[in-house]
DNA sequence: TTCGGTACCCACACTTTTGTCAGTAGGAGT
DNA sequence: ACTCCTACTGACAAAAGTGTGGGTACCGAA
């Protein structure tokens, strides 16, 4: 949040992925397509409604996802990646890939 | 820190990476090969000494970064990616590349 | 004897992040 | 009338992350 120039690309790549859950949300909404919000919950194993609320409103500002309500009763809202998260989410394939391959070795860090 | 394991590759790989310094530190330890501290804390504007020595204690313990301790006066100390450290840099870049593309439209953000 | 330089460590306070547990709206089904 | 369903919202507190300002050790140089 603080206004100054990002020092580097990765910088300003690592804040706008925040912490811990926006790469999930991105990779599920990659994966699956559009979700709507109780199905994204349940793609994102651990995470509470508020957590889940409060990434996707700030993915929202970001311009990473789209969020389209369908005025139902019971309320129905989609979530979908935009052009700019599902490049993000490219962008994030081989972080995937590597966490992938030396995940024995991760499990074993804690 | 929990023991659980990980729902995905990308879910471990952002837990190794932690918060928003160890992406930097990977990347400026991959530009501009090994440092010692003081140039380090110089390579990675706006940390404090505290955090970066944090920071390289949880990397060394995961086995990204290796430690070199020269026994002089007044001391020094090299760190350096190990081949695990370097192979998550070559994964980050991407993302890197991603941010620098992208990062008018990041900046605008906030 | 005092000072400079490097790489740290420690205690404390503050800020941000994350979790927990309630509660709301409003039409449909019983 | 009452309950169910979904997508939220809000208050509160615990946990994690981060910054600040100190201190330590060591040896050589002045």
């Amino acid at each position: 949040m603080t206004k100054r120039t990002y020092i580097c690309g990765l910088d300003a790549a690592i804040t706008v992925m925040g912490g811990k859950w926006k790469g999930l949300i991105l990779f599920s909404l990659g994966e699956e397509g559009p979700l709507r919000f109780g199905e994204l919950r349940r793609a994102v194993p651990g995470i509470s409604e508020r957590m889940l609320i409060l990434q996707l409103r700030e993915m929202e500002a970001s311009g990473l996802v789209h969020r389209e309500v369908y005025h139902q009763v019971p309320p129905k809202v989609e979530y979908s990646l935009t052009e700019f998260g599902s490049s993000l989410n490219t962008a994030l394939a081989p972080l995937g890939e590597w966490g992938e391959e030396h995940m024995e070795r991760i499990e074993a860090i804690p």
